[in-house]
DNA sequence: CGACCAATTGAATTGATTCAAGGTCCGTGG
DNA sequence: CCACGGACCTTGAATCAATTCAATTGGTCG
């Protein structure tokens, strides 16, 4: 079983394929990457902010709670990712390790150049984020669910099986939705034979159109 | 009555409150300012982005369409603020004037430290539309209408009168609602004395507190 | 095996939507 | 000046999608 908490491992160096995530890299004092065991907090909303981090290995949620504990999770970090980044100095939303996650920490050497970088990533991820707004706002149970797995699929680019790094409450908070109720989607969709389920935490896709028509 | 479409109008000079605009502002070629009537187009979904927009007055809204017609609304832009800001090189989303609105176009003339500024911008943008995340996903419809109430208010700055530029579908749409639902929660605000409706556009806010009470 | 946590499934409930009238406001034209 | 038309808003009743509550099943670890 892994180590509670969060300690530092190899610095390996990343392999890192997006380009502009190898521009922030090369702008930045590469710090030691540190294991996140599942279910660690790497920082806390209200947290101040100092560095930027980027995911090595795992999945990382971003999220918000209300006052009485309801959670919405902004986004779900994969390897290659970076987050962190915020407008205040403070940290407006929590980072949780899903599953065990390798995170280095960048701490940006000011250079002419570095905002630039920056803005590119920020303005990606502010145009994934609106995407977002749309399907909480407007899709219901079935589009979410077709969203999210698209969304992954995509991300791990293989044949159609796709790996579900978190449990069924991460992606309900993740699409508005109760746990039961991604549940039960996924029953649907395996009914009609949208996707068959081998195991709790993997989904094979065997009717990407399907999906395709649900989501637009 | 108001000219259809838009036209340019006297450039006199923006009398912006907001610091990082000044900045912004100081790095751009201030165009023209052009009146845009009620309901008419800045830009659509997929046109070429190739400048950003000032709000010199009216209100602005943001917004996504599905396939079938379904809009989500991901931010109102008011007097002072930028908009128009893309990951792309192509709008992702339609900005339309909801009460006829004055933009002036800004085209950034390229110096170090434009990025910096801009940087600021969207990253200010980015916590809003997370914060917009958690209410969409994560809040009930009394909770969303106060909500946005209290951003109203705080924008507007007043007694406690608040102006309503734009109309219950935008509201609605906005919210993650339908305008029936978000005509029904103003009625349950009247009758339990937080809110009073001296006219369709304009709501006098007579309880912050139970407000914010529901927002958090 | 037994305990525990996650996931599934069913049944009842509910918050918001849909559908359907009315009502209000406002500008236009007789 | 008032009647008319149209756009927007309000309100009610019925419906429905998703939630809540409650078991039950499945999987993992000590």
């Amino acid at each position: 079983m892994f180590h509670q908490g969060s300690f530092p491992v190899a610095g390996t160096p990343s392999a890192v394929s997006d380009p502009q995530v190898r521009a922030l890299l090369g702008k930045c004092a590469p710090g030691a990457i540190h294991f996140h065991s599942a279910g660690t907090t790497i920082f806390a909303e209200g947290d101040p902010s100092e560095a930027l981090f980027l995911v090595e290995f795992g999945t990382v949620r971003i999220c918000r709670l209300t006052a009485d504990g309801r959670r919405q999770i902004t986004s779900f970090c994969h390897a290659g990712d970076v987050f962190g980044l915020e407008a205040g100095d403070v940290h407006a939303s929590t980072a949780e390790s899903v599953d065990g996650a390798g995170i280095r920490t960048l701490h940006p050497s000011d250079e002419a150049g570095f905002a630039r970088t920056l803005l590119a990533l920020a303005l990606r991820r502010f145009a994934r984020i609106q995407a977002h707004l749309l399907l909480l706002g407007r899709r219901n149970a079935n589009e979410k669910m077709a969203s999210f797995l698209l969304e992954l699929a995509e991300r791990q680019g293989g044949d159609g099986v796709v790996h579900l790094p978190m449990q069924r409450a991460d992606i309900a908070d993740y699409l508005g939705l109760t746990f039961e109720t991604v549940s039960r989607v996924l029953r649907v969709f395996k009914e009609r034979g949208i996707v068959s389920l081998p195991s709790v935490d993997r989904i094979m896709v065997l009717d990407f159109d399907a999906l395709d028509a649900l989501v637009d």
